[in-house]
DNA sequence: GTATATTAAGACAAAATAGTCTTATATATT
DNA sequence: AATATATAAGACTATTTTGTCTTAATATAC
């Protein structure tokens, strides 16, 4: 997995926001609900997004969460970053040891090639992207998760 | 992580292997010093390579593992679908459920090709292509790990 | 100000992954 | 046969990741 679940969770939760007005707060417990995460689970998770400033939160009735800028402002990658940290960025992903620019492996030059696709492919989506084609089911339901190609 | 730190070892210790003569058994404890990785543990990584029929092993003085096959007829994914299964082929790697056939996301397009190119690139490399420009310092220690790009 | 709704924080538990250690088994040498 | 050398197997521990639960803090409404 190249990102971690936690990651994903706030992926899902950040795209889900953004097919939401940000006149108004949305709770998590919608959110969680929606996406069937654990509440308190996913409130850890969407913290961690409050404190990188990608999302406002508000206490109290009417309260919840929103994006804090619109969603076409927001990088998939910015989440990545939030939550994970920037290891995608710095290690390789295939996990050998002694990176690349000192002692290339074979695979260096592929590899470094495709993962750079993927760091831009995941620094051009943006969050109204995701919301764009945004589809419940599918950000939804875990039962669809097995035994599908990709 | 695309791959587990399970499956490292074995590639790391596969490509060690396919840079030695098939002529010997390689014993397990030579290949955890070359690559400081626990013995015990790569032991066990080793085994699930043994039953996969991707090394030999011989017990007793001179015994030890050696590649099944020539170096260039073991792939690269061969060895991460003995350790890893095959989770990589099947789900993606992004973490989203709800695969992409029945409801994509808008990522799916960009992504299913850049994956393709990753589980091509696996499929084509094998431990020869790996073991040719073995550099040990490379595949052995931990300590270049750290604040390289890739 | 009291009750209610909400996020924040942190202790705690469970599960998955990684790593260690001991014993069993097979082989070779003498 | 006895000893030494090796992998195989499995119990055990440690660490990381994921998930749960309780309490605190903050805001609204009445
Ligand atoms: S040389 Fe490149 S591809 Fe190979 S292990 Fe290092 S960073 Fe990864
Ligand atoms: S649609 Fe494709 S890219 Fe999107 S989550 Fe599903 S498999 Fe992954």
């Amino acid at each position: 997995m190249l990102l971690s679940q936690t990651c994903i969770y706030g992926l899902r939760a950040s795209a889900l926001l953004a097919s939401k007005s940000r006149a108004d707060y949305t709770t998590i417990r919608e959110l969680s609900d929606e996406l069937d995460i654990s509440f308190h689970f996913l409130t850890k998770v969407l913290q961690k997004l409050t404190k990188s400033e990608l999302l406002e939160s508000y206490k109290g009735p009417n309260g919840g969460v929103k994006l804090a800028r619109t969603a076409s402002d927001i990088k998939f990658m910015d989440v990545v970053l939030s939550i994970d940290g920037d290891s995608l960025l710095h290690e390789c992903a295939l996990g050998l040891p002694g990176c690349g620019i000192l002692e290339p492996c074979p695979m260096h030059d592929q590899w470094s090639g495709l993962k750079q696709n993927i760091v831009t492919m995941m620094k051009d989506i943006t969050l109204k992207d995701l919301a764009n084609n945004y589809n419940s089911t599918h950000l939804t339901f875990d039962s669809f998760n097995k035994g599908n190609q990709v």
